[in-house]
DNA sequence: CAAACTTTTTTAAATTTTTAAAAAGATTAC
DNA sequence: GTAATCTTTTTAAAAATTTAAAAAAGTTTG
């Protein structure tokens, strides 16, 4: 048995790095997975004798003999993705090629208000909606606000399931693997493997959401830190004697830059008869500020602009700590990322070494609003491993009682 | 010849863990370069053929045969390690126990005063004082304040060698392999191999001298960031329209807190009259102000305080978005940690969320002043694969001569 | 003090993995 | 059109590495 545990690894890396390319050569595999080219043949065959890897022609050559491309076979698993977010959550259902094969559903749920229960009957719904057949889900990934421990599959945060794990109660109820993780990682990981974040070692990427996330990609990997707290960005003390923060703290950068908080200065400075056409709308929340802000509201200008500018003081830190190749904005509000960018990036240039400023290279995400969706399909992927053994486990187990 | 390559990186990575810990069994040979234990004792075995490793007699064990243990010889080589600061330069001479075999020197220079002509004949005598025969030396780990690139052999900062690197020009005057490293890179590998470190995947190692440094070690590996300016702690801006900073900011950690600008505050108070047993002193320097704090005097004290409290707040910051498992006081001014402390832990509590703060242990350095020669001499350990490599490399073009 | 249990060391066989050479397929230049 | 070059694939042999069992050397317990 233990012989099978290395060809395990080898073939979920060599699944892995197919489902983030769609196509590659034996060599490239070779690659991947630092084994040498005969070696990743065998790998290669032996997915093709179980099903999950196609040939799939020639690609073109510098001159010399064309590479055999495989692909992996996108109909024969598909992977359940559920993005949370503070008021709403997206579902999705992606197959091996990471392609959506049905539509994004969207509930209004505020996070505070959400049962585990719940959760799990939307996503029974789901899976039955998609006529996908459940064996052929390979696992769920759920990604969410919240001091994760993905190896206990615990939230500390929402979702408490009392004398078990968030992951083990759904595991139970939907009898299929669940896998959980922050949705700022989540982000992280969908840019590292699809993103801006793609062949980057060293990245930062910043959600812009409801409150302001950071998930680390350090050395090419997701950085968690000591306890698993790494990336508390937003709760950085920002303003001396500023509001008070949910964390306890005052004048943390969430409490000045984040669109909750812009929403209620919107509110207050309106309320103080501040002439804006914000004025027009009866309650006013995040998309109102955003479309008003791209239509040249001057009040909303002047509020996305100050909290951008926040923003960059608290990223000129980040990079004279990490001294990242790249910082990514991803997440809902990065879709306006132009209307944030000026301001951080003066904001980075006033209290930046030059230097470093210079080293560190800001883009906008292009995976708009999906980031943590396909984050979510990546973190199931990225178990593959685990999955396999498991069903090796299972497997020899049922040998174990026939024998 | 490839066939050397892999047993090569299998000594060198035995030889470095035997450095690191004077003696090991075969099974923890084992767990430390990741083969199984007959091969672990193939390395051995080759390495004690070669004169480098001894057999040292029998550990206890908690029951069953004793295992054999394995030391390297202590003077089969040497390390010379240079250590740079703002005002001195520190030489010492360490065997294959990490232990220094001759008095380590002093001189003062000023760094930028410093030549490397200097540099290099005050090595040559010091080698030639030892009376140590130079091909006994492997290499000389130099380690100094500035923008290093490790690789190239280049301080950006200081110590330019116009048409060479700064690592290219000494390797050809002393005949000797030469590394470098940023200073307090050095301290933070000093502490990761002998010091608070050890043991540690995620610390963060701060070097209080004439500046305040930073040295990351992440995933328990020195991180150094994209282009090798990570952990620019000192130039992290604190203070709103504060003091203007040699980087070219205004209100640097640096221009707060670093002893330079705890002197310049001394006598500034000094010269408005305040009272205090500093004003006995003809100049008041960084070891003034440190002993008449010890002994009480309400003006040092105050001075080391503030300044404590203000790095305090930059490590709030650290912790949030780092999460080290622990934070070491390291350096030259670590020696009167007792005093920084308090202030220290005060602020870390005043601006950090409670749980981050809780899974941090802040510790003081027990290598005292040595820190940054024993990192030199582990940055000359940790190249010892390339050493061989060099060494093997020399000895097959002789062969290709003969031939 | 002998039996039972532990742990380390040795050995030989089995397995994994790589290397290197040969074969095959494709491009380029003359 | 063909020789020269280049790259990928296949193959078989060689090398590296691990596994597992046996042997050796202790410790503990009743």
């Amino acid at each position: 048995m233990s012989q099978n545990i290395s060809a395990l690894v080898n073939n979920a890396k060599a699944i892995k790095c197919l489902y983030y390319n769609e196509a590659l050569s034996s060599s490239d595999i070779s690659n991947y997975i630092g084994k040498s080219i005969p070696h990743a043949i065998k790998v290669l065959n032996e997915l093709i004798k179980e099903g999950y890897v196609i040939e799939k022609g020639y690609a073109s050559s510098s001159g010399g003999r064309k590479p055999l491309q495989y692909s992996l076979i996108p109909d024969t698993h598909y992977i359940v993705s559920v993005a949370i977010s503070q008021f709403y959550i997206q579902i999705g259902i992606l197959d091996m090629n990471n392609r959506f094969v049905a539509d994004i559903v969207q509930h209004e749920l505020e996070l505070y208000d959400l049962k585990a229960d719940n959760l799990i009957a939307e996503i029974e719904k789901y899976i039955t909606q998609s006529g996908i057949n459940s064996s052929k889900i390979l696992g769920v990934g759920v990604t969410m606000p919240g001091f994760i421990d993905p190896v206990k599959g615990i939230n500390y945060t929402h979702l408490d399931c009392k004398d078990t794990s968030l992951v083990d109660y759904m595991q139970q109820a939907l009898s299929l693997p669940v896998f959980i993780e922050n949705d700022s990682t989540a982000i992280a990981l969908g840019e590292q493997k699809f993103g801006a974040a793609m062949y980057q070692d060293d990245a930062m990427v910043i959600n812009l959401g409801w409150g302001i996330g950071l998930g680390m990609i350090v050395n090419g990997e997701i950085f968690r830190g000591h306890s698993g707290l790494a990336g508390e960005f937003s709760h950085i003390p920002l303003i001396k004697n500023g509001k008070l923060c949910k964390c306890g703290k005052h004048g943390c950068l969430e409490t000045e830059a984040s669109l909750i908080a812009i929403i209620s200065k919107a509110n207050e400075e309106i309320a103080q008869g501040q002439r804006s056409s914000l004025a027009n709308y009866e309650t006013i929340d995040a998309d109102a500020i955003i479309n008003e802000a791209v239509k040249g509201d001057m009040l909303s200008v002047k509020l996305i602009s100050e909290a951008a500018y926040h923003i960059g003081q608290c990223l000129a830190i980040l990079i004279h700590i990490m001294n990242p190749a790249i910082i990514i904005f991803s997440g809902k509000a990065s879709v306006i990322g132009r209307l944030w960018m000026a301001p951080i990036q003066q904001a980075i240039n006033e209290h930046c070494i030059p230097r470093l400023a210079a080293y560190t290279e800001l883009v906008i995400s292009n995976l708009n609003a999906n980031a943590q969706l396909i984050g979510g399909a990546v973190l199931v992927v990225e178990s593959i491993g685990k999955l396999l053994g498991d069903k090796i486990e299972a497997l020899n187990k049922e040998l174990d009682i026939n024998q």
